[in-house]
RNA sequence: CGAGGUGUGGCUCAGUUUGGUAGAGCGCUGCGUUCGGGACGCAGAGGCCGCAGGUUCAACUCCUGUCACCUCGACCA
């Protein structure tokens, strides 16, 4: 019998080291996170899926206005001539837009693109109501979808429509739009650390992964548990090419005109795609306590027998008035398949209790990341609840840091990174740059690897290139990415 | 955009070779018995076989075209 339903839990979704992107698509489909939609690349996100994005932005929400940004929005068109004021902009993002040709029946006279991203529409905008030094900072924030057409998608890490938040802020000077891009980059990284529990590395992009007019390009990279990086959100720092651009100037004290200095950041529903890939495991999604849309379920076992139900309202109640997202599933399926159907959703917590338990005044409690079992006392449950729950926030987050650490290679040469890689598997390569692209280009061409970023905590691996053996400027952290 | 694959009840698929008017398992509905790791019995509902042409007395099956989706690469949040 048991054999039986270990079989079944084991049909029930493909094996993460049998096949990584089958495992992948299995838990996104059977946790009912997203559904197909009518066109590639369109996916339905549903409601349990749309429940963890929407804890997403409440918390980020909140970071945002705790440091002075405000939402707004913006229209979902833009005329190709402002695509086009930007040079690198328009070179970057013209391949991948999609066009609105028609209105009705009538052909436009100007096509007019989906917005890939909205910099040139917050850009216009900014050359509207902005004059005075006394107008600036704005710091806007916009949570809205946007498209590009993706060859290749993937429900939550690459979609052609996909939902975001992009910040766009603009400075009087340099160095207050410095600090803006760093402040979010900041805010970002502890935001996957701390409420999703995944860590991640904070640095800069190289030139020619830069953002498409950007002065300069950050990132937060996380390493997924197949040993491929995924960029957890971005930040950059446009210097005064967009002001100019769009021809946005405001008088200083001394009267004079002058062009402001801009950022942009954004994070995507790829994250969830991260939390998967972060914490998931080969009996389904494994979910962050600040982002699970249900964070304890509380299951009656023989609910028919005295007492029982009544003990699980009385849970649910107090687990409820400390706060906690709780389910009570009291439906007439089995406990097997009410166990092995929210392992697959990733809820943190069960609580199970059945006539014994009633009799008793207490309840078990058990983990979703490693099964423990804990039995607890109906009158503490609330607490223990919360104490479990940290308990198992830092347990996520440190399977994760392991994770990353023995992915983590450092190397002195091509041959080293080729080795690592084929000994270890993917990961993340450590290695030293001379700042040159060409090297870059011969690195990913050699060993497979591109640049993920250069982080700010760089170590020194060696004095010389990985490369081409002169001088290095920059540690780099390579990988392969989603 | 290149290479491969798949379209048949909600899902996974069989049936196509050899044309004769559609089946299984799971799921779903109702009633009852169950419940400490994917329960069981009985009774039901549900498909003009992706779409459009063509061949034929007859097409899920053969031919032509087309669309969609999936996987893997190159490009990208």
């Amino acid at each position: 019998m048991a054999k039986d339903n270990k079989e079944k839990l084991v049909e029930a979704i493909t094996s993460m080291d049998e096949d990584f992107a089958k495992w992948y698509t299995d838990i996104v489909i059977k946790a009912d996170l997203v559904a197909y939609g009518g066109v590639k690349g369109f996916t339905v996100i549903r409601p349990y899926g749309y429940a963890v994005w929407e804890n997403i932005q409440l918390i980020l929400n909140q970071m945002f206005r705790d440091t002075g940004h405000e939402n707004v929005y913006m229209p979902l068109l833009i005329p190709e001539s402002l695509l086009n004021k930007e040079k690198d902009h328009v070179e970057g993002f013209a391949p991948e837009v999609a066009w609105v040709t028609h209105g009705g029946k009538e052909e436009l006279t100007e096509r007019l693109c989906i917005r890939p991203t909205s910099e040139t529409l917050f850009c216009t905008h900014y050359a509207d109501i902005i004059h005075s030094h006394r107008d600036l900072p704005k710091l806007y924030n916009q949570w809205c979808s946007v498209v590009r057409w993706e060859k290749t998608t993937r429900p939550f890490l690459r979609t052609r429509e996909f939902l975001w938040q992009e910040g766009h802020t603009i400075h009087a000077t340099k160095e207050e739009a410095e600090a803006e891009t760093l402040q979010m980059l900041n805010i970002y990284a502890k935001f996957c650390e701390e409420s999703l529990c995944i860590p991640v590395i904070k640095g800069r992009k190289t030139e020619s992964d830069k953002f498409a007019g950007a002065v300069s390009t950050y990132a937060i990279e996380a390493l997924m548990h197949d040993g491929k990086a995924l960029q957890a959100g971005t930040s950059h720092y446009f210097g005064d090419g967009f002001a100019r651009a769009f021809d946005i100037r405001y008088q200083s004290r001394d009267n004079k005109p002058e062009y402001p200095h801009q950022t942009s950041w954004g994070v995507s529903t790829r994250l969830i795609g991260g939390i998967i890939m972060s914490h998931g495991d080969n009996e389904g999604l494994v979910l962050p306590p600040a982002v699970a849309p249900v964070q304890v379920v509380v299951i009656p076992v023989a609910f028919h027998k005295g007492g029982v139900l009544e003990k699980t309202e009385e849970i649910k109640a107090a687990l409820q008035s400390s706060g906690l997202r709780v389910k009570l599933d009291d439906s007439d399926s089995s406990v097997g398949s009410k166990y092995a159907e929210y392992e697959m959703k990733g809820v943190p917590l069960r609580v199970e209790i059945g006539p014994r338990d009633a009799a008793e005044g207490k309840c078990v409690i058990v983990r979703r990341d490693n099964r423990e079992k804990a039995f607890v006392p109906i009158e503490n449950i609330a607490a223990e609840a919360e104490r479990i729950l940290g308990d198992y926030a830092a347990a996520i987050y440190k399977k994760a840091l392991d994770n990353r650490e023995q992915h983590t290679y450092r190397c002195k040469s091509l041959d080293e990174i080729t080795e690592a890689i084929k000994a270890n598997g993917d990961g993340f390569v450590k290695a030293m740059w001379c700042g040159s692209p060409d090297c870059e280009d011969k690195v990913k061409e050699q060993t497979g690897v591109g640049s993920r970023c250069i982080p700010f905590d760089g170590e020194h691996i060696a004095d010389t290139c990985v490369c081409c053996g002169k001088p290095a400027t920059d540690m780099v952290i390579w990988g392969n990415a989603y």
